[in-house]
RNA sequence: GGCAGAGUAGCUCAGUGGUAGAGCAGAGGACUCAUAAGCCUUUGGUCGGGAGUUCAAAUCUCCCCUCUGCCA
């Protein structure tokens, strides 16, 4: 089979991570984990968009040149990723060299097949601003606003995509491939914006203009635009025309594509992903069968309010995961949302999901358990020959979570994921409660059943250690560090079977795995 | 303005013809192994408004109100 290709956006370096960036990449790495635990090959590629004029005027403000620039605000990124357990295989940097031979491969290629056309234009241009402007630009008197300073006519040639030669391709591939965009109902949202007749896409800037991009190699007075650029990404990471364009350390990009998974923001979902992307690997010669499948995802707002600088309202991921550990962001951040929609991002809820859920159940059950295991048993463990209809209920609800939780997951349902596997958690609290093994250690006669009660919650336990891992990487692997079971290298999902510890085995030493935040501010 | 979706308990939401549900929050109780954690019980809704179809409507039809998304 082949791998499974997952990739995400690629961030553009112009600002530091916030908490958006943040739950794109820990949604696709959880992904990658789960489909590697569900015994598949996975590649994960993420990385930064680097080229363009924010880029290039944020550097000139700065008094840097842009690589030195985006190299600084790229370091944020790769370490918040590191500090999140982000953990992808490839890196796409779109200022590396292998990359912009690809997209001047690409461009060359699209030329070379009459797809590329130059034509000038003639409209309003702000110069304080560098951009020309559109009606959107105008006030409701018609003029533009004074924070364009002075605009002047100006016509100015550039190249183009011959892009609506394909939309009545792309219509008909969108409603005969209804999993192309998941949530189905964004694929609606794709074809009533296609009815709009979109335009051919401007592809090029002038290089007095801007200086900090990909040159066409065909007109050396043009510097490619960026969405071209940023979204050549996904393939030439992948490996595509790596020959050709002598690349090397790549992946064998006929093993690779198509994506699986391209996760993506419903900001850029149209025009960029739904027309531009598709629209040009048709014009390479892609066919409908080689399409990615675009993973949409919604946005995290704040009390309603959608999050921006001017507001004042960004959440940083960096101090988030300081505060809550890293996990604990994860957690809350795949709990709290349903994959595709919005969500509220709140504090109060993120302080309750670490504390009542994380802490009180999780961690407070396997501190609890395996407590009680050394003190009645030095924390050795023996299945026994008792049972009971107690026990049975429990191993069912372990058997039962297994499905339940694969087929959420496997459907970007993570919350939902998250939840079959918490019903494991919920039933051996409840079970701790009726058993009472603190009881049973006081009456001799119960000896068998009290050691096939420390059993079944370290065996339950260590079941949910797996089931949690693509979400909580570091703290599930603490866990069973604390259960004493390290899970093999080659484990997978199917190997998720009742009986994973022995006879006779030693239970690790126990320590809060979630310690209690105080609240008090 | 066009298209799409939503309005159900304080909050987040499930529920597409058959006596209103879950989680959290709130209230009460029993227990003590544990991170003042966990467990049990429980308050609470004329299902946005109106009309219609039906023995029966949160669920189907029509009208209205409010909100959201995408596009222009």
């Amino acid at each position: 089979m082949k791998p499974y290709f997952i990739t995400t956006a690629i961030d553009y370096t112009n600002g530091r991570p916030h908490i958006g960036h943040a739950y794109e990449k820990v949604l696709a790495d959880v992904m990658a984990r789960f489909q590697r635990l569900n015994g598949r090959e996975v590649y994960f590629l993420t990385g930064v968009d680097q080229h363009g004029q924010k880029v290039q005027k944020s550097a000139e403000k700065e008094g840097l040149t842009p690589q030195q620039f985006v190299e600084g605000v790229t370091g944020h990124f790769t370490a918040l990723w590191e500090k999140l357990g982000v953990r992808y295989d490839g890196w796409a940097a779109t200022v590396d060299e292998r990359h912009k031979r690809v997209v001047q491969a690409i461009l060359q290629k699209l030329h070379d097949a009459g797809q590329l056309y130059k034509k000038s234009h003639t409209g309003f241009y702000s110069v304080r601003q560098e951009q020309f402007l559109t009606d959107k630009e105008r006030g409701p008197d018609g003029s533009f606003g004074e924070e364009w300073g002075e605009v002047v006519e100006l016509r100015e040639e550039n190249w183009y995509f011959k892009l609506s030669e394909h939309v009545e391709w792309l219509k008909g591939f969108i409603r005969s491939h209804p999993d192309f965009i998941f949530p189905a109902n964004r694929a609606k949202d794709v074809l009533n914006a296609l009815e709009g007749e979109p335009q051919d896409l401007c592809i090029s800037r002038p290089v007095e203009r801007l200086s900090w991009g990909i040159p066409l190699p065909f007109d050396e007075k043009f510097v490619n635009y960026v969405w071209f650029d940023a979204l050549t990404n996904y393939i030439s990471f992948a490996g595509y025309l790596a020959e050709e364009c002598g690349n090397e350390g790549l992946p064998d990009f006929s093993k690779l594509w198509p994506a699986e998974a391209q996760v993506i923001g419903k900001d850029i979902l149209f025009p960029p992903h739904a027309l531009y992307w598709t629209t040009m690997l048709r014009a390479l010669g892609f066919t409908d069968g080689q399409m990615p499948r675009l993973i949409v995802h919604g946005w995290w707002n704040i009390k309603g309010a959608k999050m921006s600088k001017s507001l004042g309202n960004v959440i940083d991921p960096d101090h988030l995961a300081g505060v809550f550990t890293p996990d604990g962001l994860r957690y809350y951040l795949m709990r709290d949302i349903a994959t595709g929609q919005d969500a509220d991002f709140s504090e109060e809820r993120i302080i309750m999901s670490y504390n009542k859920e994380l802490a009180g159940g999780l961690g407070n059950l396997l501190n609890r358990s395996l407590n009680m295991a050394h003190k009645y048993r030095a924390g050795k463990l023996a299945p026994g020959g008792y049972d009971d209809a107690e026990n049975q209920a429990l191993r069912q609800t372990v058997a039962g979570a297994l499905p339940a939780y694969s087929s959420a997951m496997d459907g970007w349902a993570i919350h939902d994921g998250i939840a079959a596997a918490w019903k494991i958690v919920t039933h051996a609290n409840a079970y701790v409660d009726s058993t009472k093994p603190f009881s049973l250690a006081k009456d001799p006669a119960q000896a068998a059943r009290l050691d096939s009660v420390l059993y079944h919650l370290a065996e339950a336990l260590t079941h949910v250690s797996v089931l949690l891992d693509p979400v909580m990487p570091a703290a599930m692997q603490a866990a069973r560090a604390q259960i004493g079971w390290a899970m093999p290298q080659s484990f997978e999902l199917g190997d998720l079977k009742w009986g994973l510890l022995q006879e006779g085995h030693q239970l690790g030493t126990p320590a809060p795995l979630f310690p209690r935040l105080e609240t008090a501010q």
